[in-house]
DNA sequence: AGTACGCCCTGGCCGC
DNA sequence: TGCGGCCAGGGCGTAC
């Protein structure tokens, strides 16, 4: 489930090995993991012999800017790794690889994904944005507590409103409960009713729980893996993710977990407020 | 406008 | 040992 400390981290990795090389040629195994594109072959035509400018991630979108000013755009659902691998350094691709980024001296990208909710697509760095549709970066400088407020006006869920991609960009189920957590407050609160300081610790804990998780370079539960196949180890700190029935860090009351609209949801009754 | 639910999909886990 | 059934859920479409 990689959400935004995951996507960040394994853009650290990609900058190091794929800035200014040449993609030699791109391999799709798994068509449907293409979108967008009138064709697969229309991405590998227009991908191949250009050269990666830039990494950027974008929410949970991860973006290679090519030289043609082309973007290759990955989002990588629940599952979805992009692993590094290289002539002296596996792995090697496997069912579960979809497709591969050929680079010059015999880098690839392997762009696996094992429930394949994942896709990827080449767009115009123009275009880019409004295909995206996506709302704030939430450590970019712009978003200041007044731009949180300005979201935060409408009646639903605070929980919801986190993992809106279109008012938020990057946070998912595991950082909003966390982040909730933090902030002292209930889940199924409405986003409208928040008092102000409600919204500033809700402010201040959005910045801390994502910094802490791109320090531990994400959170491995199950199939999350950097670049260069290293585990994250932000799981170890989850304060109420996954720890339903568990005692709460803070104080003697047991973590919740309910459902909500399909998703698990976990907070402490006691804390959160 | 908000909410709920099914769909896509695989692997892990449980009970028998 | 194996097999059916259920669960996990990001994002999207649809229904209420």
């Amino acid at each position: 489930m990689p959400e935004l400390p995951e996507v960040e981290t394994i853009r650290r990795d990609l900058v190091s090995v794929v800035t200014g090389k040449q993609i030699t040629d791109v391999t799709v195994l798994l068509p449907k993991m293409v979108r967008r594109q009138g064709s697969q072959d229309e991405l590998i035509g227009r991908a191949r012999g250009r050269t990666v400018q830039r990494v950027r991630r974008r929410g949970k979108s991860l973006l290679c800017i090519l030289d043609s000013l082309d973007v290759l755009v990955f989002r990588l659902g629940m599952t979805g790794q992009l692993l590094w691998s290289h002539p002296d350094c596996l792995p090697d691709e496997d069912k579960h690889t979809h497709v591969i980024i050929h680079f010059e001296k015999g880098g690839r990208i392997l762009f696996r994904d094992i429930r394949q909710f994942g896709e990827m697509y080449l767009v115009k760095k123009g275009a880019l944005e409004k295909i995206l549709q996506m709302g704030a970066e939430p450590l970019h400088k712009s978003f200041t507590l007044e731009a949180l407020k300005k979201i935060s006006s409408s009646s639903v869920k605070i929980k919801h409103l986190l993992m809106d991609q279109k008012k938020i960009a990057g946070i998912g189920n595991i950082y909003s409960d966390e982040i909730l957590f933090e902030a002292g407050i209930h889940p199924l609160k409405r986003a409208s009713a928040l008092a102000g300081k409600e919204l500033q610790r809700l402010h201040h804990a959005i910045g801390t729980i994502l910094r802490e998780a791109i320090a531990c370079k994400g959170d491995t539960l199950s199939d999350y893996r950097t670049p260069f196949g290293e585990k994250g180890q932000y799981q170890h700190f989850h304060r109420v993710y996954q720890r339903g029935g568990e005692t709460c860090r803070r104080c003697p009351a047991p973590i919740v977990r309910v459902k909500l609209s399909g998703r698990s949801c976990h907070f402490c009754p006691s804390c959160q407020k």
